[in-house]
DNA sequence: TGGTAAAGTCAACAACGCTGACTTAAAAAT
DNA sequence: ATTTTTAAGTCAGCGTTGTTGACTTTACCA
């Protein structure tokens, strides 16, 4: 029997167990993902644009360096996709109040629309998943989550859950 | 108090708790590859050719057709990541026995090293994130991944637990 | 023998990452 | 007041990885 230094058992950390929450994390992202995707298909979209909205509905009046951040992409990247959605009047960017050289980026009712769709999908896969699993697992599985996650991630994590709350 | 149909408190299933677990799969799911993203990079590789490594690696022996259901890829996308691998020596693709036009892939040594690294990568950041989550924690994680799969998906990652017990 | 199945290929395209170089406008620093 | 820095945006080009469509080769099977 594999026991650890401070004595209790720690057979959910063998090799056999990693790799089974390495699939795990494999195969629910797939889930996770499909639902939103066949809605963005039929926008022409593809995740980056929800990626976008989703974080622009929940931190509304964001800065683009900020978005950049968050998503971890460079600024042409992100460009790309927001020029879309900026064009297809899903997002609108306001001149910063305080300093004008800021975008303060916003979703328009069309926006918030999809935001509602895409959002509306994937919760429904997220509630369905956290029923049957049911509290308990859920709380399990938002603490290893967390403890996956880079630190700076995290961060970001973190002040949506206080947001929250 | 938001109560259920069945009478029990769901106050896990509101709508910001969902939201909350959304991110934390976005979050978590960027951690989940960094590593292995880094190391792949110095191959010239991408994460299509880690998942053609780990699940060669996972089932020796596995037809082409066979990786193609559990990739969700087309042939054609499959095939240009597979043609590097054999080409490199990573992957030997073998003549089928019982049926000639079936071909059966293996990981070569130098396959293997490379498996390993990666995942010995990815299961760092699992063990330390199980770790410190703790074992109900993790059992919790793995219950709520597993009811956000796809059912066909779900199919291949049953497999893998059964093959792991 | 004729149909079907497995694998592989060619071509073209799209989404979305990246680097590098550069502009414009505005704030901040000297 | 001038210089430097910062925020945003753009152009060009490239790589990975997904897609569709069409087609070939080989082998199994009825």
């Amino acid at each position: 029997m594999a026991d650890g230094p401070g004595g209790e058992t720690l057979l959910f950390l063998t090799d056999e167990h990693l790799r089974k929450g390495i699939e795990a994390m494999f195969f629910a992202y797939r889930g996770f993902t499909a639902d939103p995707d066949r809605i963005l298909e039929d926008y022409g979209y593809g995740r980056a644009h929800h990626r976008a909205i989703h974080f622009i509905h929940r931190t509304p009046g964001t800065t683009v360096n900020n978005l950049l951040s968050i998503l971890g992409v460079t600024k042409q990247s992100l460009n790309r996709v927001l020029r879309t959605l900026i064009e297809d009047e899903l997002v609108e960017s306001r001149v910063g109040q305080r300093d004008r050289r800021e975008r303060h980026l916003h979703l328009t009712p069309k926006g918030e629309a999809l935001e509602q769709a895409l959002s509306d999908a994937q919760r429904a896969r997220m509630r369905l998943a956290f029923r049957s699993a049911g509290p308990e697992a859920v709380a399990g599985f938002r603490t290893v989550l967390e403890a996956m996650m880079d630190p700076d991630l995290r961060r970001h994590y973190q002040s949506v859950v206080e947001r929250g709350q």
